[in-house]
DNA sequence: ATGGCGCGCGCAGCGCGA
């Protein structure tokens, strides 16, 4: 199975660029983050067309989350259980017999926002959750856009963004929680040292001067990556006009 | 070099992303 996420910054506006990439990569899962499309407005027609079916959680403008899949879609569950969010972050379902799980996680703003409380909380709630999950499925997967760079390695300057969001310490102190919890960071697992960027600003030609952060993550549970391989992140995506500011990232499992 | 880009909304300019 290929496992792939992506944070499209409106699939309004990437679609082509969604199809051309399944053409290309064929990926069994695709995980989409900032869909921001009401659910009425997915453009579900063209993806099955293109061999996928999906499920998603959207909303008006902001965030929204969906799961591309060549293979049948069971167990649908819309956001974190039992945790009210009015935003839509999160989606699960089981496909191939792996628990996926797509999440978008909030990206904090400012260390000093209530955005960043509400980024620390809806990372507490994910935890627990996922403990939960991890109990009841042995082969699981968490990909999504984190917005954490878990190491200074994947960040550009690390002295130039300090202690910021992103970075902070009680971000990276979540995001070893999840990994604690029995899931492995599928970078970590096949990825010689290096900086593998996932992300790059807009402005001041940050993608091309590699001005990036690695802040969209595939965790694998402990079973599941034992037989996985090949992770990637594919930058062609990024040197398109009018490209998600995110470039897809993939892993290969058994 | 976070004022610089790109998105949605909606028709001007702002909130937001990371």
């Amino acid at each position: 199975m290929r496992l792939a996420s992506w944070n499209v910054n409106s699939l309004k506006v990437r679609l082509p660029h969604v199809l051309e990439w399944l053409a290309a990569q064929q990926p069994d899962v695709l995980c989409l983050q900032e869909t921001k499309l009401e659910d009425q407005h997915f453009p579900l027609a063209a993806l099955e067309e293109a061999g996928y079916q999906a499920i998603y959680a959207g909303q008006k403008t902001y965030n929204g989350v969906a799961i591309l899949s060549r293979h049948p879609i069971t167990e649908i569950v819309r956001g974190i259980p039992d945790w009210a969010d009015e935003q839509q972050r999160a989606l699960s379902a089981t496909i191939q017999g792996i628990r996926i799980i797509c999440v978008y996680v909030p990206n904090g703003q400012d260390v000093d926002s209530d955005k960043y409380q509400y980024k620390l909380r809806w990372l507490s709630a994910l935890h627990d959750w996922l403990g939960h999950e991890l109990s009841q499925h042995q082969h699981l997967a968490v990909l999504g856009d984190f917005n954490i760079a878990p190491y200074d390695t994947d960040v550009y300057d690390a002295a130039e963004l300090g202690q910021g969001i992103l970075v902070s310490p009680a971000e990276r102190a979540a995001f070893s929680a999840l990994l604690e919890l029995g899931l492995e960071d599928s970078f970590s697992t096949h990825t010689n040292p290096g900086q593998n960027f996932t992300w790059w600003d807009y402005r001041a030609g940050a993608f091309r001067r590699n001005r990036g952060l690695r802040i969209d993550h595939i965790l694998l549970s402990t079973a599941l990556a034992k037989n996985s391989s090949d992770w990637q992140v594919d930058t062609n995506p990024r040197k398109q006009e009018r490209p998600s500011d995110h470039a897809p990232v993939m892993v290969s499992t058994n």
